[in-house]
Formats: C-alpha cells, structure tokens, sequence
RNA sequence: GCCGUCGUAGCUCAGUCCGGUAGAGCCCCCGACUGUUAAUCGGGUGGUCUGCGGUUCGAAUCCGCACGACGGCGCCA
C-alpha cells in the first residue's frame, strides 16, 4: 500500500472514483463495528467517508487495527469506492487492505463539551468539520481583501510591529522589554500610514494588531488582523466606497468560492451575493433620531453603544455606514468637518447579528497645529510624534483612510457567535494558551 | 475598570439548601453480534471533590481567603 492510485475524499463524494479501486489517507472520525465488519469514518483535509471492513476480506491483523485504532489514529486504506444509500454521504470505500500509520491515545473530544474545555484542548479542536470550514472561509476572505486593495491600485507596504508609542491612547499598548527600553507592540499602522502615503499615494496592508484591552466581548480579541488602507488626495466619501467595495468583493468570493462551507455556518451564498454597494448610509445625527424614534435617548456626543448598533442594524442583511461623529472622543488625527467644527469626517461600517464596528475610517487632519492640539487633549506629547508632524511639514495633502477587523468581517460572514471562532489559536484577555 | 456565574472521574453533570463510607451517562478496557449511522447488549477500570485555612466527633457540603475559567457591560477593529 501506498503507491496506488491516492485520491481525496471530496473526489470520492463527487462520484469520481466509484467502481474505482483507490487509496486513501487520513485519520480516524468514528469507528463502529458488528460482528465480522468494522466500519471506520475517515476524515482528510477536504471531508469525511465511510469505509467498510469485512473479517474475511481483509489480512486479518488489518481487521484487528481497525478494531483497535482509536479516533484520529492516522490511517491508510486500499479498497474499491461504491455507491451505497447504507453509507453516510452515499458513497464507501469496501475496504481490502487497511493500515494504522499511527494508533492515537484516546482522543480526549468526545461530544458534550463545554465552551472552556473545547478551548483548553484548541490545538485538537482545530480537527474539527466545524473549524475547518472557517478556515477555509477565513483564506478565501484575506485572499480577497488583498485582490481587492491590488486590483484598485493600491500598493501592500508594511509597518513595523514594534514601535515606540501608539495612535489610540497609551493605555491599550502590550509593553515589552526592548533591550532595557521600553517599547509596544503596534496597535495601528496608523502612524506610518501616513508617512507613507506620501511617497506611495494608495496604499494598504493586512496583519496583526495588539490591543491591551481587557474587554470581555464577543467581539474583542487582543491579537487581531487588521486590514488597513490609506489614500493621498483622497476625502472620506472616496475611501468608503473602498470599504464597502473591499467587503462587497470578499462576500462574492467566500459565495463562490466556499458555497458548502457558507452553508455550513447557517449562511447561503445567495445572502452573500447580495451584499453590493452601496450601504445604507446616515450621520451620527441620523442615528440618533432613529433611536429616538425607537425609545432610546442618546446623549449627543455620546459614543454609539453595543445596544444602540444593535438597534440600528436589527433586520438588516448588509452592514449600514454612520458618518460624522462628534469629535469629542475620537482620536487627535482625524479631520474636523469644515461646515460643523463639532463633527469630525469619520465613519462606522457596523455589521449585524451583534458583530458591531467591522471598519472605522476617517479623512486626516492635515492642519499641523490642530494636530499638536489634539494630541495635547489627548493627553500626549506632542514632541513624542515629531516624526510623525512631518507628514503635516512637508507637503501635506488631503487624505484618508480605514481599519477592518478581519475577525469581525470573518465573524460576520461565518454568523459567529463568538469572533475567537474567527482565528485557530485566539488571544482573548484571560487566555493566551495553546 | 465594573457586574454576574461556575470549579466533583478523561468529558458532560447530579450530590451542596438540610454535614454522616464518592454517584450517573459518555469515553476507555474485556466479551457478544456479518450493514453500523451518537450502533446495541452484558461486565469492568477510573476520584489530591481547584488550593489553603477555619468550625465540627466528622466537611464535596458550612465560613473565610486565594487561584482559575466562563458570561455580560464599558472601550474599540
């Protein structure tokens, strides 16, 4: 065995190989067995078949293995694939040779698992029909992201990971020992976006962002992927378009590419295939009348909370864009709104089913004095970011930009509960292990 | 940062209110069964009851502290 005619279980289920004689490789899903037949459900990387074993059709150490083996021992199988409706999935492989490449110890996923241990044993659980199918989706998502940004003219640079200071307030900055100095892991590109820009005008990017925040959400991780863009000569209306664009494009490539997986997760590949621009679209003010419209009295100036982006994209079947938020709260390097100094030139993309803020953008301020002003209010010093104030010294131009989180837009594909699903090995406040 | 819940076999849990020899199902092991679908049937192995301290003749159970985890809010992507 070994040398013949190997072949994948989603070709086997397909109906490629039937009457075939194949082989077959994989590990151990289930194991059942009735007198002289042993029944043994094979998973590879592309799904799962059932292969039958008679007592006097194999050698007979081959019927004792399969006995044996436990779930996920790995294995090898030689047999001819048949149709058969007895068979989960239709198909089986009638089995004439049959080798344990490794004998598992007991596999400690049963069913019945509570939230924690699935988490305790993540490195096993990623095995999982469930977690390979986001996985999937997860690829053909960042995939699309990135054809999306390079088929619209922008070119990937990348920011360093380690950096001196932050772009959102120093308190949700990972500190580490930098040869003795103090120095934080990136929590934006933010910075460095926008030096860039203006030596490579379009430009994005897709990696990790640290945040030290020790929010217990649904939605928060503490290492996250952050898909980032900036444009020079660019305003905030422009870079929308490329937010609901980027999503639109990854939404028609996962109902393409990933039909079965889409279906899996409880979505349909039509559902997807609606999600085109434009998005509904309405201001901060907007927002507020409706939710007053709904009994609920925000403050204005007040930060939209997760109750009231749930209120607002309730029934909603694309994510819906809030623009022109006041500018008390938001960060030093966003631009004011020249009709209504109160407001900054910002927006949300906020998603449905209890995902919230997927993508926050804004046009820049470009004015250097507004600049040190901001960060002074914020509680910086505005001699920390010297560096950074060059990009407002030497020709500084109108230009604008945006954050996705790449679990959010995952979780909201995939109808997530929890966005820790969204990414194999999760890093939430309370955990950072497997 | 705030609020809440939980910790008993490898896993899921009961037992805790009302203190008295540690329980069930699944997993695993042994046996039976020639088409199983979470197979079934019979038998068996398996425990520092999260830790430390206190009350008590006696603590999984009552009290205190610690640790760990999960859920929700705030903040954000």
């Amino acid at each position: 065995m070994g040398r013949g005619f190997m072949v994948s279980i989603a070709e086997i289920l397909k109906g490629r190989h039937t009457g075939k004689e194949v082989e077959l490789r994989g590990w151990i899903y289930r194991t059942r067995s009735v007198g002289g037949k042993a029944f043994v459900v094979v998973r590879d990387a592309t799904g799962i078949v059932q292969v039958a074993l008679s007592r006097d059709s194999v050698p007979p150490d081959a019927f004792g293995a399969a006995e044996k083996a436990l779930i996920e021992s790995a294995v090898l199988v030689r047999g001819k694939v048949v149709e058969d409706k007895r068979a989960p999935g239709g198909f089986e492989i009638r089995a004439d040779d049959f080798k344990v490449i490794h004998f598992a110890e007991k596999f400690p996923i049963q069913e019945d698992l509570s939230e924690e241990f699935l988490l305790d044993v993540r490195h096993l659980w990623v095995r999982s029909q469930r977690m390979t199918a986001i996985f999937r989706i997860r690829h053909t998502t960042f995939g699309a992201v990135h054809e999306y940004f390079r088929d619209h003219g922008f070119w990937e640079v990348h920011p360093p990971m380690i950096t001196p200071s932050g772009s959102e307030g120093g308190s949700t900055l990972f500190e580490l020992d930098y040869f003795g100095r103090k120095a934080h892991l990136t929590q934006s590109w933010q910075l460095y976006a926008e030096a860039l820009v203006l030596a490579m005008e379009k430009i994005y990017y897709i990696g990790p962002s640290f945040r030290a925040e020790k929010s217990r959400t649904t939605r928060h991780l503490t290492e996250y992927w952050h898909a980032e863009m900036e444009q020079a000569w660019a305003g905030m209306d422009d870079v929308i378009k490329h937010a609901e664009g980027a999503i639109s494009h990854a939404c028609q490539r996962v109902a393409e590419e990933r039909p079965d997986d889409v279906v899996a997760m409880g979505r349909t590949p039509e559902f997807l295939k609606a999600v085109k621009p434009p998005f509904e679209r309405m201001t901060y003010d907007d927002a507020l009348k409706i939710l007053k419209k709904q009994g609920m009295d925000i403050e204005w100036g007040k930060d939209l909370r997760t109750l009231e982006e749930r209120a607002l994209t309730e029934g909603k079947s694309k994510p819906i864009i809030v623009t022109h938020y006041p500018r008390v709260t938001q960060a030093f390097y966003k631009a004011r709104d020249p009709k209504h100094p109160d407001l900054v030139l910002a927006f949300d993309l906020i998603g449905g089913d209890g995902v919230g803020e997927i993508v926050g953008g804004s046009e820049r301020e470009t004015d250097l004095e507004a600049i040190k002003k901001g960060l002074k209010e914020q509680g910086e010093d505005p001699k920390a970011y010297d560096w950074y104030l060059d990009s407002r010294r030497f020709g500084s131009v109108q230009h604008a930009g945006f954050g996705m989180g790449m679990e959010r837009l995952i979780q909201w594909i995939c109808k997530l509960d929890h966005i820790r699903d969204a990414v194999p090995f999760p890093r939430t406040p309370a955990r950072f292990a497997p």
